[in-house]
DNA sequence: TCCAGATAAATGCAAACGCATATATCTGGG
DNA sequence: CCCAGATATATGCGTTTGCATTTATCTGGA
């Protein structure tokens, strides 16, 4: 096999996962969890920056958990009264989430010291420039693909499911 | 706080746990896996690369798990006949890792697809500079920690070096 | 040589996860 | 207005995970 151009695209995704590991590792050894998991503090997390309560589906368009995984991870959080389910008065299936004042401060006291971990580890290995590239191509990436198939690469075939 | 060059930092970790959430989501969605899991796949195929075979602990430092996690994981290819547990001549506590000739084709098979896969999303959504800047980024955030240092951010200032 | 401490991997167990499915609600064609 | 199908979330259940701890082995200093 030649080298295509899709190898460096590989590589970049291998690359891409392994920066991932090892600083979810690094701030995973950080001692500022508490009883908050990293996933748990996620969902704190992008509810704290979110102005309006926000749906369960929207939520779970941020956090790399199944729907149900998350519905409990919901509960729990909601059982220690950390955030509240609140019916949408504009669809009575969907739940409306909100961080309660004891989420919110919870979610601000670690993040401030989580952020702080961030900055240190990312600056530490990056200049302004770098970060700023970083920034803008992974938010090219996070963009879901326009259509569902392109992302084979392929000429032809895999329509089934 | 006035906002500091740590904004950055952060804002850019943020774009990349999206655009990794993201991608594993796209991928994770592939009808490709079989009764392989992602995780079981991250495993096979860092095994694949290397050469010589690896002990528990240099595969833990590529996979984003717990160490008995990982050990239970091992267990479960092994059982399968995906790999194999070698004692280690040098080191009686370690186990050295080799994949079987069934866990090599498994891997090559998943693999084809899942590359093609990766290919075109990123190729999709990147252009070859930008990859290229990608991957030089994500192999310098991918080395480990200096020392269990600034990351901190503790009592005081800290900052050694 | 010996042993305290470090390191590699395995195991007990409760918590958390994913898949399949259930429940509740919304939507559009007839 | 009604119902088939779609959408949003919840629940049953077997599997996988993480934490704490155990077991086995290695290392260095007295």
């Amino acid at each position: 096999m030649m080298p295509g151009p899709g190898v460096l695209a590989n590589k970049t995704w291998e690359a891409l996962l392994s920066a991932h590991a090892a600083l979810m590792k690094q701030f995973a050894a950080e001692d500022i969890w508490g009883d908050i998991s990293m996933r748990e503090y996620d969902v704190l997390y992008t509810l704290s920056k979110g102005r309006a309560p926000l749906r369960m589906s929207e939520l779970n368009r941020h956090v790399l958990l199944s729907q149900p995984a998350l519905s409990r991870l919901v509960d729990r959080l909601a059982e220690r009264g950390l955030l509240q389910r609140q019916p949408d008065p504009a669809d009575g299936r969907s739940v409306r989430l909100a961080l309660t004042e004891a989420g919110r401060a919870r979610q601000r006291q670690i993040g401030r010291q989580h952020a702080r971990h961030v900055a240190g580890a990312l600056t530490a290995r990056l200049d302004p420039g770098e970060l700023r590239q970083l920034e803008t191509i992974c938010l090219k990436l996070s963009c879901p693909p326009a259509a569902a198939d392109a992302a084979t690469g392929n000429t032809k075939e895999d329509m089934h499911r």
